[in-house]
DNA sequence: CGCCGGATTCTTTTT
DNA sequence: GAATCCGGCG
């Protein structure tokens, strides 16, 4: 398996060049002249400049059918890169619709990730340590980020590094980040040394041998690994190069220094590349992509054809105006020019609310409206809508709203499948009966379900094993062969290593299929009985997945071969039942479109993230501003920007100001929409009356905000309630100093409550049914000020 | 060893 | 407000 020969290395060629040679070419004819140019450009480099929602994919998905039918490559010599699988998927499905066949014979069509996998599995053997003959095996695991942070931890502390001052998790960024900048340990620039109280270097390179000796690897060792072995294996090199005949890949912006190394590695022989990016769409600096690559690419790759795609079929002028006006924020930006021809249509709409509960619950009510047909507008279909955020955590919001209301909806990228618990313990379970050599597995379920093994047992069974250099499980058998253990752990354990050993002989026995075993193997370690005694709400959910996670089994041949692939089968798409509106993070929105878009949360601090600008300064921001360029750019017909005054965040009510990136937005395409509340204008706007809505809504430091007011001017339309006198957004110290400890208050959100302390402008108020909360002075009113 | 309550910290974004 | 950590107790 693990040797290369070219012969047979490479897996089911399907279509003859001669069958697609016979082919007419009409899906040439649905294409614009420049991405006729961009697929007709097949040999030497080409740089496809692709804006949002020109076609890009399928450009490059009709070149791919191209180079089939001209007979340049078989379909399992093209080599297609997506940083996706979802991507991967839908250039797989597109290839096919146009091929007017389905395409099981392109092997090479995939993310990095899943690329970089089949080809280590090939080499493993030539990663080895420094040192001994210990090298990896095909077969190796591949750690996710928990079981890594989990290993440095354990290195961390026999290093002895306090914990707290330097946690595993720092060190688990600093070796991601050189990882993703294809630096071994020994090739960590002196300069950057110092990371990790100057220890990082040390402590890598352990993590390094640690790791093969365990025989796994983690996300960023799959392209490491593969692109030393090219570096240092030429013949090995030359041959995927002559292999891969064609090369493409998709959101190159996104490309990191390993990445990078690894395509312009392949490329070198016949330089038979062809890149397609967006350099105002690179969102994933933070994880080491480097705009850089896409700016470099004429340099890297002289003679290359440069084609711009820019003609924009996805939205309408007014959404495609409003992204180009803040994008346009940007310096260095290679420069696009979109355009299209469709008619006007409706104006991006911005939005004000009082909080962040508020705003979730227009937009509730605005997806109902819409899903009859509101204003103007056509109905949509909850398909059709999707929210898009800044951060997971606003995501909260929606649930608990869209719940209370019954509307459906649906989050993508939550917590994957196979990155829940259960799933991740029964996996652990199978590793260990597969192969028992696995440490980081037994570690997980020795003593799940609880066995009465707690840190102190489990450090014997360690040390055990560490002094007769063996894997744990044989550490722990030895153990209790010593006597080592006692009462009812001793107990336990045997029952647990008897069980281990009786399935890992199972695993030959031709009478027990691999899914009725998984299922034995859950049900005979107690596991499923773990969570059928557990009251907690979440378990009879996980039941239900380790149920699916049997039945997925029935698609592999053995358990061995389940758990070599499911690493790369980590998304799942099952919730496609009913119309639902799809919530998901702006991140998680890159490469798709739907007709009507909510961009929530648009206020300094969330979105541009705080951490962002205080980490990355005016680059930080530039990032910030490429992903509400991609945020607006998914709307086809209608985008819907909004902003709370409040929001809670850490439990506390913070207030805040409208993000800089609204007041980037164009006046002459953004329609501004009356809050609720002001509808009308009634609700008791006697002047001077706290409690009024309008007096929530002025409050809220909506309208006090330079950019609200640039808004409202530039709208040419004032809201039916003026804001308060208190129009300057300087705190107003007179507020805060006319409340006195143990004055009795009441505020529009918690209602009556009793001041605790004062801090300038910030009022801490044990309230009655709220509990405590730190408020600004200028929300409070004297109780006896309310008229109910 | 495991459970409980209290204190503390924490929130970008992900293959 | 949630997750995690810590110390004390059964």
């Amino acid at each position: 398996m693990s040797s290369f020969d070219e012969s047979d290395a490479f897996e089911g060629a399907s279509l003859s060049a001669r069958a697609m040679a016979a082919r007419p070419v009409p899906y040439l004819d649905g294409l614009n002249p420049e991405q006729r140019l961009a697929v007709e450009t097949m040999d030497g480099p080409v740089l496809m400049l692709a804006g949002a929602g020109t076609g890009k994919t399928k450009a490059l998905t009709t070149r791919i059918v191209h180079l089939l039918n001209t007979g340049r490559a078989q379909p399992n010599e093209v080599l297609a890169v997506t940083f996706t699988n979802k991507a991967a998927r839908e250039m797989k499905n597109r290839v096919g619709a146009l091929l007017g066949q389905s395409i099981e014979g392109m092997p090479w069509l995939g993310t990095f990730h899943s690329i970089c996998v089949k080809l280590l599995r090939r080499h493993a053997e030539l990663i080895g340590v420094e040192g001994s003959d210990v090298t990896l095996k095909s077969n190796f695991t591949i750690l996710d980020t928990d079981d890594q942070l989990r290993l440095l931890k354990q290195l961390v502390q026999a290093a002895g590094i306090d914990d707290k001052r330097w946690p595993a998790r720092q060190l688990a960024g600093v070796i991601d980040h050189w990882k993703n900048r294809a630096w071994t340990p020994s090739r960590v620039p002196a300069g950057e040394a110092g990371a990790y109280n100057g220890k990082a270097v040390a402590l890598y390179k352990q993590y390094q041998r640690r790791l093969i000796e365990l025989n796994a690897v983690d996300f960023g060792d799959l392209l490491l690994h593969v692109v030393s072995i090219f570096q240092t294996h030429d013949d090995i090199l030359q041959r995927y190069q002559r292999w891969f005949r064609y090369i493409l890949v998709d959101e190159y912006q996104d490309t990191n220094v390993a990445q990078y190394l690894w395509l312009r590695l392949l490329a070198g022989g016949h330089r038979n590349i062809c890149c397609v990016g967006d350099d105002d769409q690179s969102i994933y600096g933070w994880r080491g992509a480097e705009v850089g690559n896409i700016l470099r690419f004429e340099k890297d790759f002289p003679g290359a054809h440069v084609v711009r795609l820019e003609q924009n079929y996805r939205s309408t002028p007014h959404i495609l105006a409003a992204a180009s006006s803040v994008i346009a924020g940007n310096q260095g930006r290679l420069g696009k020019e979109l355009w299209t021809d469709v008619e006007e249509g409706e104006k991006v709409r911005l939005i004000g609310h009082w909080d962040g509960d508020e705003e979730a619950r227009w937009i509730g009510e605005e997806i109902e409206a819409m899903q009859r047909g509101t204003r103007n507008l056509r109905p949509y279909s909850l398909d059709e809508m999707a929210i898009l955020v800044r951060a997971s955590h606003q995501m909260r919001a929606f649930e608990d709203r869209f719940l209370t209301i019954g509307l459906p909806y649906r989050v993508i990228g939550g917590p994957r499948f196979y990155e829940r618990m259960e799933i991740r313990d029964a996996m652990a379970y199978f590793r260990c009966v597969t192969s028992p050599s696995d440490d980081l597995a037994f570690e997980r379920i020795v003593n799940t379900p609880k066995r009465g093994l707690g840190d102190k047992a489990q450090q014997k069974i360690q040390v055990t094993a560490r002094e007769h250099g063996v894997p744990l499980i044989e550490g722990a058998r030895i153990l209790l062969e010593q006597g080592g253990l006692g009462g009812k752990g001793a107990k336990e354990l045997a029952t647990l290593l008897d069980g281990l050993a009786r399935w890992g002989r199972m695993t030959g026995d031709k009478d027990v299929s691999h899914v009725e075993l998984a299922g034995i193997i859950l049900d005979e370690s107690g596991y499923t009985g773990m969570w059928q005694d557990d009251k907690t709400p979440e378990a009879p959910g996980r039941l239900e997945n380790l149920k699916e996670l049997v039945k997925a089994l029935e698609n592999f041949e053995n358990l061995t071969g389940f758990l070599e692939h499911v690493s790369l089968i980590m998304d799942n798409e099952s919730d496609n039942e009913g119309e639902k509106v799809s919530i998901m993070t702006l991140h998680a929105a890159k490469g798709l479109e739907f007709p009507a878009v909510f961009l929530p949360g648009w206020e300094d601090g969330l979105f541009p993230s705080q951490r962002s600008m205080d980490e990355s300064g005016l680059k930080g921001v530039e990032e910030e501003r490429r992903l509400a360029y991609v945020g607006i750019t998914r709307a086809e017909e209608v985008c819907t920007i909004s902003f709370a005054g409040n929001r809670r965040v850490f439990g506390q009510w913070q207030s805040s100001l409208p993000s800089r990136f609204i007041d980037e937005l164009p006046e002459a395409h953004v329609e501004v929409l009356t809050p609720p509340g002001l509808y009308g204008g009634g609700y008791g706007a006697a002047a001077g009356v706290p409690n009024s809505i309008d007096a929530k809504v002025a409050e809220a430091n909506v309208y006090n905000s330079p950019g609200w007011k640039r808004m409202q001017a530039r709208a040419g339309q004032r809201p039916t309630a003026q804001p308060r006198e208190s129009t300057s957004p300087v705190i107003d110290m007179a507020a805060a100093s006319s409340h006195v400890v143990g004055e009795r208050v009441f505020h529009q959100k918690f209602g009556y409550g009793e001041i605790m302390g004062v801090e300038g402008d910030k009022l801490e108020v044990a309230f009655d049914k709220a509990g405590t909360k730190k408020v600004v002075a200028r929300f409070v009113s004297g109780a006896d000020d309310v008229p109910f």
